[in-house]
DNA sequence: CGTTCTATTGACATCATTCAACGCCGGTGG
DNA sequence: CCACCGGCGTTGAATGATGTCAATAGAACG
C-alpha cells in the first residue's frame, strides 16, 4: 500500500512515503517537500541553538545526532539512515537541541515548518505518521538506555551490530554484510565505551568467527551466536537486583 | 498567560493547562478530560503490550516508566511528577512499549484516544503542545544517555539530584528540600549503577556536607558544590577522546 | 609524500560491582 | 504487646571489567 504511489526507489522506505507529494500530485493533503539538499561528510545540517524552521528526511547516506555539553564533551544519541526523519528535537524550544552531522555524502528532503504545520492541520494521516515517528524514536532511545546500562561491553556491541543489521534489512539491503559509516570512536561514544574496548571486542569477535571485520566492512558470520550473547548472564541476574514493584 | 483560566491549583503546572477543558468551557477547541483516576503505590497504569487507547496526565503523586526485557531485567527510563504527560509511547505500535508504575498514591487525568485525535484535528494549540511535549521528552532522554555514559557514578547522582530539584522548583515546591518517592534500587537502576553504589555516594555526600539525607528526605546543603561535581574531570577529557567531526 | 585521522594491541590502574553481614523499619500474626 | 519477617538501606572487603596510557602502523587526504 505504501509503495503504490511512490516512483522513486529511494523513497520506498521513507516513513513519510505515504504522505509525501514529491512523486505524485494525487495526495492533496500530504506533505510538500520543497527542496532537496546534498551534504558532504563531516558537514552539519543543523547545530545546537540553531533556529528550528524545518524538518528533514534522510534520502541517502547516513548521519549522527550529537549532544554537546558546555565542557565540549559530546554524546552521540543516534545514527540515521535513509527514510529517517530528523529535526524533531526542535519543537521543544524552537531551537535545535543537538547537532546533526553527516557521516558520508548524503541527501535530505526538507520540509519547511510552515508547510509542516499546514499538513498537520489538514491531514489525519500526516498527524498519525508524525506521532508514530516520534513515539518510535522515544521507545528507541529507551532501548539504547537499557542496553547501555544493563549490558556489558560485548553485549552492547553485539546489540549494536544486530540493530544495524535489522535496519539495513528493513531497507532492502543485506542483513549480513554491510558497511559501518561511523568510526570506532563514534561507535564507542554511542555505546558509552572507550574506543579501544570497541576495537578489542571487534577483534575478539573476529577471532571467534562470529563476525568478520575489514576496515568498515562487516560480515555477520554467526548471527545466532550474536543473539545468544545478549542472553548470557540474564538468568544470573534474575534472582538478585529485582526492583521494588511495591516500594 | 497559562494560568489565567485555570482554577484548580493542581493543574497550574500541567503542560496542557492551556488546552484543557476541565476547568473552563471557554476553550471549545481544547482537550476534554473524561475522567480522573486514583492509583495506589505499586499499581500499574498500563503495561507493555497493553492496547494503547488513552493518554494520561499526572495530576498528583509520582510514577516510573520501566522497560522489561524478556529475561526479566528492567530498566527505568524516567520518573514522572504532576503535570507530566504519559503514554506517548503507544503511538508507535498501538500497544504500550513500557510499564507505568506508581511510586506513591497518585491521580491521573485520562484523555481517550478518540478525543485526543479530535482535539489534534481541531486545535493548533493542542498540536503544538503535543509536539512540544514529545520533543521535550526526546531531548530529555538524550540527556540521560549523556549523563549515563559521560559521567561517573558521583556525577550521575549529583545530576539526578539537581534535575529533581529543578523539577520540584518548576512545580512551586522547594528546590532545596524534597522527598524521594523512589527507592535506592530505583535510583540505581535509572542511573545504571549498583544500588550499593548509590547508598555509598549518598553517605559520602552527607559526610562532605553537600547534602543531608534522612531516609527519603533530602536537603541540598551546597548546591554549588553539586553543580561543580558535574564539571570535575571535564577539562581532562577535552584533549583526548574527541570524536571525528570529519570522519 | 608527508601529515593527520583512524585503528590495533599491550600493560597497567581504577572505579564500580559483587558478595556478604548487619541494622532498621513497618506490617502481620500469635 | 511482642516476635517474627520481608523489603529497604548501610557498610566493608575483594574482584574484575573496562578505562587509561602508550607505542605502532595503516588509510585517507591534500
Amino acid at each position: 500500500m505504501k509503495q503504490l504511489l511512490v516512483t522513486n526507489p529511494t523513497c520506498q522506505f521513507c516513513s513519510f512515503s505515504n504522505v509525501c507529494e514529491k512523486d505524485s500530485a494525487q495526495k492533496p493533503l500530504g506533505l510538500k517537500v520543497k527542496s532537496q539538499q546534498v551534504h558532504q561528510r563531516g558537514s552539519s545540517l543543523f547545530s545546537m541553538g540553531d533556529k528550528f524552521d524545518a524538518l528533514y528526511i534522510m534520502r541517502s547516506g547516513s548521519a549522527k545526532t550529537c549532544l554537546l555539553s558546555q565542557e565540549g564533551e559530546q554524546q552521540i544519541a543516534s545514527f540515521h539512515y535513509a527514510g529517517d526523519i530528523v529535526g524533531l528535537d526542535g519543537f521543544d524550544t524552537e531551537q535545535h537541541a543537538h547537532n546533526l552531522t553527516f557521516l558520508e555524502t548524503s541527501s535530505v528532503c526538507r520540509i519547511g515548518l510552515v508547510e509542516f504545520n499546514r499538513a498537520m492541520a489538514e491531514s489525519a494521516i500526516v498527524r498519525q505518521s508524525v506521532l508514530k515517528s516520534m513515539s518510535h524514536l522515544l521507545v528507541g532511545e529507551q532501548q539504547v538506555l537499557f542496553s547501555n546500562s544493563q549490558y556489558n561491553a560485548e553485549q552492547r556491541l553485539a546489540n549494536f551490530l544486530l540493530n544495524l543489521s535489522a535496519r539495513f534489512e528493513q531497507r532492502g539491503l543485506s542483513a549480513l554484510r554491510f558497511n559501518l559509516s561511523m568510526t570506532r570512536i563514534d561507535i564507542a561514544n554511542f555505546l558509552g565505551l572507550a574506543f579501544e574496548t570497541v576495537s578489542r571486542l571487534l577483534s575478539k569477535m573476529q577471532q571467534q568467527k562470529t563476525i568478520n571485520v575489514n576496515h568498515r566492512q562487516v560480515s555477520l558470520l554467526n548471527i545466532d551466536k550474536l543473539r545468544q550473547t545478549l542472553l548470557c548472564g540474564a538468568e544470573a541476574k534474575l534472582s538478585t537486583n529485582f526492583s521494588s514493584q511495591a516500594a
